[in-house]
DNA sequence: TCTAATGTGCGAATATATTCGCATGTATGC
DNA sequence: GCATACATGCGAATATATTCGCACATTAGA
C-alpha cells in the first residue's frame, strides 16, 4: 500500500530484491540459487540490470565479477517492509505484531537483549495511562 | 524463499490479497478502492476471479454483492509475513526487528500494552517463546 | 600470442499478467 | 410486465515480465 519501491515490483524482481537484501549483497550466480525455480543466469541478469536500470540496485566491481548491492538502505527498506506488515496484517496493533514476531523466532532472547527490548518498550509507552484502548 | 503462497502472486494479485487481507474480507469495489492507480472494476473482478481459481480467495454472497475473503487464515498469512521480514531484512534478528516495529508505531503504547509485551519478553527470554495470537 | 574459461550486454521470442468490453442475470420501482 | 441499475462471467486484445541465445570483453595459463 504505502511502500512505491516493493510495490512496483514484478513477481521476480521482488524475489531478486529479497535474495539480494537478505545477503546485503549478492552476485548474479547467488541470486540464481537463493531463487525458487532458478532460471538461467542470463535472466537473472537481465533482471538485475532491470532492476538498475529502475534505480533499486547498483553494482561494484569485485574482482572479476560484479556485486550487487541494494540502492535503498537495507535500514530503511526493513522499516517499510515491517510497517506494511503491520498495517496489512496486523491493523496496526502492535502489541499482537511484537507477540507474532516474538513467537516466530527460533532463537532465544539472551538477558541483555530481554532487558534492552524491555527499555525500548518503557520508552514506546505514552503518557496517557487513561481514556485509550 | 519461504512462503509459496506470497511468492507466486503477481504484482496486481499480491495488491489485492494486502487490500483484502487488511480488512479481513472486502468487494470488489472495496478492493479496488485500495489498489494503487486502478483498473476498471471488470478488470478488478477478473484479477479476484483467477485468485479464486488459484485458491487464494473465496467469496460469499452477502447481500447483493459478493463479499471476498481470504483462504489462507489471516494469523496465519501474517506469521508467514512476518517470518519472511525476520529473515530476509533482519537476518533472523529478532531484537532489532522488535525494536524496528516499536519506533514504527505510529500510537503510543498504553500501560497495560506495555506491561504485557513486557511479559512477552520475559517469557521469550531463555524459555520458549510462546506469545499470545 | 593464442585459447579456454568466466563474466557482462542486449535483442528478440515466449509466457504471463493485466486490462477492458460486452453478454448475462437479478432485484427494484414505475 | 418492463426498464433501469447494478452485479458477475468470460473471451480476447494489449501490455508487461521472463526467458534464452549469442556477441563481446577480460583474465589466466600454455
Amino acid at each position: 500500500m504505502s511502500n512505491p519501491l516493493t510495490h512496483r515490483l514484478s513477481r521476480r524482481e521482488r524475489q531478486i530484491m529479497d535474495a539480494v537484501y537478505s545477503r546485503h549483497q549478492a552476485s548474479a550466480a547467488q541470486v540464481r540459487e537463493a531463487l525458487p525455480d532458478p532460471p538461467g543466469l542470463s535472466s537473472i541478469r537481465k533482471l538485475i540490470l532491470i532492476l538498475e536500470e529502475k534505480g533499486h540496485l547498483c553494482h561494484i566491481q569485485e574482482g572479476q565479477h560484479f556485486v550487487y548491492r541494494p540502492t535503498h538502505p537495507r535500514q530503511a527498506a526493513a522499516k517499510s517492509a515491517m510497517r506494511q506488515v503491520l498495517t496489512t496484517f496486523f491493523g496496526g496493533d502492535l502489541e499482537t505484531a511484537v507477540a507474532t514476531l516474538l513467537s516466530e523466532s527460533e532463537t532465544e532472547l539472551t538477558d541483555e537483549e530481554a532487558a534492552r527490548l524491555s527499555a525500548m518498550i518503557e520508552s514506546a509507552k505514552g503518557g496517557d495511562a487513561e481514556g485509550r484502548q
